[in-house]
RNA sequence: GCCAAGGUGGCAGAAUGGUUAAUGCGACGGACUGCAGAUCCGUUUCUUGGGGGUUCGAUUCCCUCCCUUGGCUCCA
């Protein structure tokens, strides 16, 4: 099985993927916190690492993935006793909409969801090994800590030492915990709190635990590769190693840790600290699903990428149109052939060069991928196809079906792997528009527009196009007649 | 204060110790079109945050300063 190589942020390296079973992959990614809808940053961490379980299977792997869900937290709490409703129904609540939003985006890689609240027995069987091996502490009241002093390691993902960081910086420190550095294994329930019942009293889990529990019971004790978004290096996946370690006794937990660079948004119609970013079912009502998968996936997965909200969009959505248009283009004659029921064996041969190109871009996206997933190199590839598709097609657009496969090969691959073609809502692709639709309308002015070209009436037609284009409808002139679209955005 | 990631053309964003620093968007010109669009061909802009060092040679390695973003126990 081909090599694969990644970057791993304990080992601030580029090393093999080297499965503990192979083929199979377990591979756990930190899921949201569901107290509100999610945004497109969200977006960004989960459709990256939806490539990388794709990409993985493609090669062959087996790949598990795993994504938890923090369905209870303080927020999910405050929130739900704002509305006076119970914390489930928030958290589900976002959570489906999470859910819906991902199907949209064509995140399809993940094998379980796992929630919080499922799996409490197991959340309390992991801290009951902690405090039994001495690692956790309970203190008056019912919470119960993890003991940092007791894991010297703690601080080699982040490379930060314990004794630099600055205690309460951001939150309170609580008086009881032996050290600051301490985190909470369990909290004991304040009034006005959902519980579960637990050797320490009535309480709930803290934020860390579930995700060592989830994956200890559901991918073993080690797994393969964990990922997340950069932000929760530090405390989040220090404290997972470890509190899975020292219960486990074993190491590492994970083989790779994967850490996706964050969305910077811009403006301040996004801005995070006034939390009013933009819900991402929102941006998806306005915005081609395809033009967002392909405006996440543009830059070093590693490194931030810049939104500025409509003004970033615009530009994806130009850029991916070039993308995607000979691609659009290939399948309109390879449908028109098979509804002809014609092979097309009378079209031109495809040059033998053309063949070799075709492979050696497939060849050539799968190198960018396996070398620390290169997105930008991948597209790149892409963009060089389709000029060279487009220069076929300008010349004649009469080859056969076989031909048109191996044209359509490097963005089969791709589709697969990156996925924005599939989930592709532009007209063009082949898919029937509703009875319902517009359609017979703009058809009906299109004809009169035809009438008034054909007896020279361009004034007549250029207000027909115009007056369609005010409607939302762009029209364009083909050697086959007249083809128009719905604007976007 | 500490840790991490960054600073490349009008914008987004790659790359390498060594020919003209990708690609996309934009802009401009040509072909095509009644015009526009799409497409094709061509052009355009950066000497890579400031300073210093190593080297025959650095954007790439080292030092230093400045700036941006993220984290420092709520966050994808």
């Amino acid at each position: 099985m081909r090599e694969v190589r990644i970057y791993d942020t304990l080992q601030e390296k580029v090393v093999p993927l080297n499965p503990l079973v192979p083929p199979r992959v377990g591979m756990f990614v930190c899921g949201l916190t569901p107290y509100k809808p999610s945004h497109i940053g969200h977006a960004r961490t989960f459709v990256f690492f939806d490539v990388v379980a794709r990409f993985l299977r493609h090669l062959g792997y087996r790949v598990f993935y795993v994504q938890n869900s923090t369905d209870i937290d303080d927020k999910i709490i405050r929130i739900s006793n704002e509305e006076k409703v119970d914390f489930f129904e928030v958290s589900e609540r976002n959570f489906r909409l999470y859910l819906l939003n991902m199907e949209a985006l064509g995140v399809r890689s993940v094998n379980l969801y796992a929630r919080t609240t499922d799996y409490i027995p197991e959340i309390v069987t992991q801290i009951r090994q902690l405090t039994d091996k001495g690692f956790g502490y309970t203190v008056e009241g019912g919470d119960v800590f993890f003991e940092i002093a007791k894991f010297p390691k703690f601080g080699a993902l982040s490379k930060q030492k314990v004794e630099s960081v600055q205690p309460g910086a951001r939150v309170e420190v609580d008086a009881r915990k032996r050290s600051p550095e301490d985190f909470a294994l369990w909290k004991s329930a304040k009034p006005q709190e959902p519980w579960w019942e637990s050797p320490w009293g009535r309480g709930r889990p803290g934020w860390h635990i579930e995700d060592t529990a989830i994956t200890v019971n559901v991918l073993g004790p080690r797994y393969d590769l964990h990922g997340g978004g950069s932000e929760l290096r530090f405390p989040h996946h220090e404290a997972e190693i470890a509190q899975a370690e020292s219960a486990t006794g074993l190491s590492p937990l994970a083989a790779l840790w994967m850490h996706a660079g964050l969305l910077n948004m811009r403006g301040e119609k996004m801005s995070k600290s006034l939390g009013n970013v933009e819900p991402l079912d929102e941006t998806l009502r306005k915005w081609n699903p395809a033009v967002l998968r392909y405006f996440l996936l543009s830059g070093l997965y590693r490194s931030p990428l810049e939104y500025a909200g409509t003004e970033s969009l615009q530009e994806a959505e130009r850029s991916f149109e070039t993308l995607a248009a000979p691609f659009r283009r290939l399948n309109e004659l390879w449908s028109d052939l098979a509804r002809a029921n014609d092979q097309g064996s009378r079209g031109p041969e495809l040059p033998k060069e053309v063949m070799t190109r075709s492979r050696a871009t497939e060849e050539r996206i799968i190198g960018a991928l396996a070398e620390d997933f290169q997105l930008r190199e991948a597209t790149r590839q892409l963009f060089g196809w389709g000029k060279e598709v487009n220069s076929l097609l300008a010349k004649s657009e009469g080859y056969s079906t076989e031909a048109l496969d191996v044209l359509l090969a490097p963005y089969e691959l791709a589709d697969q792997v990156l996925g924005f073609f599939s989930i592709d809502e532009a007209p063009g692709r082949g898919v029937p528009v509703a009875p319902s639709d517009i359609s017979s309308l703009v058809e009906l002015v299109l004809a009169a527009r035809q009438r008034a070209r054909a007896r020279g009436d361009f004034a007549e037609a250029d207000r027909l196009r115009a007056d369609l284009g005010e409607a939302g409808v762009l029209v364009e002139d083909t050697p086959k007649g007249p083809k128009w679209k719905r604007k976007e955005g």
